[in-house]
DNA sequence: CGTTTAGTGCGTCAACTGCA
DNA sequence: TGCAGTTGACGCACTAAACG
């Protein structure tokens, strides 16, 4: 069952990510921020034709993945962060449907009562 | 008390997407 | 087509509440 995005088409307003985020008047869960700006301790590599020994060819690549992995580490904490914002939009959101629904609730009663015939 | 359980956050991997 | 960014899934550690 692979992992495709067909999650459903029902009224989908607040996709998240990439799945081309319908219109909403809420912000989407992707947010981005101008990102680029590596943690602190980050030393951008050397220039990569000054390579030659399998020792230094090691190194490179170990400093790659932990390059990689810190920029990860950072990504899913953002991630995170836009998902509990997102999440928090869509309880408020609830909360304001449910109040709207109640009341269109109590109106649909009221014109009931003065539309019915009475019956004596 | 110590143990168990449920909830939460984090780091990592892997799959996916969009862009140059 | 390769690369960087995003995010679901997984496992681990930690904490608070419930229980005996």
């Amino acid at each position: 069952m692979a992992v495709t995005g067909d999650e459903t088409d029902e009224e989908t307003e607040l996709a998240p990510s990439h799945m081309a985020a319908a219109t909403g008047d809420m912000p989407t869960y992707q947010i981005r921020a101008p990102t680029t700006a590596l943690p602190q301790g980050v030393v951008m590599a050397a220039s990569p034709g000054s390579l030659h020994s399998p020792q230094q060819l090691a190194e490179e690549a170990t400093r790659k993945r932990e390059l990689r992995l810190m920029k990860n580490r950072e990504a899913a904490k953002e991630c995170r962060r836009r998902k509990k914002e997102y999440v928090k939009c869509l309880e408020s959101r609830v909360a304001v449907l449910e109040v709207q629904n109640k009341k269109l609730i109590e109106e649909l009663e009221t014109l009931k009562d003065i539309c019915s015939p009475k019956t004596d």
